[in-house]
DNA sequence: AATTTAATGTTAGCAGTGTAAACATGATAG
DNA sequence: CTATCATGTTTACACTGCTAACATTAAATT
């Protein structure tokens, strides 16, 4: 028998959520499936989540929270260039293996982090972390590592959106020019891919 | 009195959603109000699009014929670095000014171009053009020519998407370290920008 | 310990959505 | 002139986000 209050919905809903945004996208996702799925009314999430998108943040900041982990790199140590590619590859890696998440959070769906504080704390944070690695590894002023971790974020954010998007544009060019198979050379090789392209932002 | 029949449904349809998708974002479009900003029945619409993925189809085609001219260059000339910054540029101009529009593109609304040939035929043909700009530039072998155009492509694709999502994160950092400070400096600085990144990318 | 209050749950209902089915109209092909 | 078919309308269904009014229980106050 099942008491009148959960005890643990939010947290319930927000795992659930996760689950089902990157699952399904998060277009697919319904307040009144989640409730259900959590064995409650239709409407008890609104009593966690203003609206929607406020359900919406709270996926987009655990997204935010595992993209910093996935990207963390101890800060003791020295850091070189290798790195840099290495953090590149896992954020490529945590883009396309977790695409639809990756959505939410780069996306439209939330309109103004500012409004979702823990969302806004975890998306500087992981912003925070790439430039803190930037600045072991040159000797540059704080505005130029902003600036080259600016372009680096930009890069392999590119590179997440083109390497999944391609494989829906189709190929019919001619052998090996096509985006498909062009992108999955640069999908195999993403290290070396990386390496090159950093190359000409840093000397190192 | 207006007759029975429309005439023109279909194209005014796709006008009034291009329009629509472009100032308030797909997510806003509903057919139904589409519908009646063309005085005309709620379903009528279905005649024309099978489903409402029909209909973003459509717009996104719009999208990527209009990408395609904006980032048109004589193919005819000599083609030189200075030119494929300038197509650089460009596409992240059309980027941030059609953001709604971009969104669609190359978002997930869209599930499988292939379902709809002319939005395939207009991604891919965008594609093409890009590739025919970089193969004047270089005498690369086609398929380092394809490489270095999805790498191009991925960068100024990156571009659009993180110079937009910073304005929303926030910059509550030390001053001309923050995310938006640092990309504005960017963004006013575009040519220069992608001169610098491109270089690592040609040598020309 | 008793009682008030606030947090969290439920029920009922509104307005809006995508879409299917059945029917109406009128342009066009035979 | 008539039959056909593209294109329009009406009606209806299942689903959605969300609000308001009410129920239950945990926590705070007396």
């Amino acid at each position: 028998m099942k008491s009148y209050h959960h005890g643990n919905l939010k947290q319930e809903l927000i795992d659930c959520a996760c689950k089902l945004c990157e699952r399904d996208g998060y277009t697919k996702l319904s307040i009144r499936s989640l409730a259900k799925e959590s064995g409650v009314s239709q409407t008890a999430p609104y009593r966690h989540f203003e609206t929607k998108e406020t359900l919406y943040a709270s996926v987009a900041t655990e997204g935010f929270k595992k993209l910093s982990k996935a990207c963390h790199i101890d800060a003791n140590k020295n850091i070189t260039k290798k790195d840099l590619v290495k953090i590149g590859c896992k954020y490529i890696e945590f883009g396309l293996k977790n695409a639809n998440t990756y959505d939410l959070m780069f996306g439209t769906a939330v309109g103004n982090f500012a409004e979702y504080p823990e969302l806004l704390e975890s998306a500087n944070s992981t912003y925070e972390n790439m430039r803190l690695s930037f600045s072991k590894l040159a000797s540059d002023s704080n505005q130029v590592i902003a600036f080259k971790c600016i372009t680096l974020w930009s890069m392999v954010h590119g590179l997440v959106g083109i390497l999944r998007k391609v494989q829906v544009v189709g190929d019919d060019f001619e052998e090996g020019v096509g985006p498909i198979s062009t992108a999955s050379v640069i999908a195999t090789n993403l290290e070396d891919h990386l390496d090159k392209v950093l190359t000409g932002l840093i000397q190192n």
